[in-house]
DNA sequence: CTTCCTGCAAAGGCTTTGCAAAGCT
DNA sequence: AGCTTTGCAAAGCCTTTGCAGGAAG
């Protein structure tokens, strides 16, 4: 059990490595080359921490010479999600949707303060074996897991 | 580790203890009493499984004299989470908000079939003991968690 | 030329909020 | 009386969808 090393961002070669990944699920879905797509992945690649749609739709604002329109960030989210490149997260938070990379990051999962909102990530093998046992043990296959803890971190507890 | 033992349906004195639950947080935080905020209790602590607000506005339509508002039980809710009543559940279906008991029941988590739905609810002691000293660990005070595995159930597998 | 992609605006679905009437204490 | 609670309707928010023009193969 450990806490996740801090998000090593993604250098350029990174990122095209990324989008790579994209392009082998776009060409085997039959989709087509897009610009914009591969500059909302880009932003999305780039981002160190959790952020929102709104988060990527501001990045490309500023950033680049694309602007894609906020619904198009949402089209283009689940192809991201299922080409491996970004996840769902801090699902508990309620309010709107989360994302985080998980290309070439380790996987984790999270303790979060509900007071100061603060998040830990963490990495915990017994518990992801347990998990597979758990599922093996009830005829699943498992795809994904959502695990996180809340509480009181130790500023908040006082 | 084993399966949640299926909802042991709360008998009407079951129900009763619920209500005194309620109520001995209500009178804590200076609220008043209420023949409908007591409706909703007893609905939400009749139900055997899952259940979203529309679920449970729905029985009070249908079952007693009192058919309040589904804002009103929207504004009701938090109070039974607070309560220890009921807590939020399945986050990762997405579509609604839904609840379940939590009083008088084992605790569980949940592991879902992404494909069919079919949902099994089970208990891992070796997992919550892990979960608490990982929260110790790094100086939290854990007061809930998330739990949920996501994959194929073995009729969806095959 | 056929299919996919994008922007825009509108619609959708769930949840929250403002207000006035009603209910507790 | 003074505060909470409720119903109702309206607003809010995030997300999805329909459509028309543009881009890719």
């Amino acid at each position: 059990m450990h806490l996740a090393p801090p998000p090593p961002n993604l250098d350029e070669q990174g990122v095209e490595r990324g989008l790579q990944q994209l392009r082998a699920l776009t060409q085997e879905k039959g989709l087509k080359n897009s610009a914009v797509r591969e500059a909302v992945a880009r932003a999305a690649l780039s981002r160190s921490g959790h952020f929102s749609v709104e988060d990527l739709a501001s990045d490309l604002r500023h950033g680049g010479p694309k602007k894609p329109h906020s619904a198009t960030v949402y089209r283009v989210l689940p192809i991201l999600v299922e080409a491996g490149l970004v996840q769902e997260t801090l699902v508990t938070r309620g309010e709107g949707t989360f994302y985080e990379r998980t290309f070439e990051r380790e996987h984790h999962d999270h303790l979060i303060c509900t007071s100061c909102g603060s998040v830990v990530e963490f990495h915990s093998e017994a518990i992801e074996t347990l998990q597979s046992e758990l599922a093996k043990s009830f005829g699943f296959r498992l795809t994904s897991h959502v695990h996180e803890l809340l509480g009181l971190c130790g500023d908040c507890d006082s």
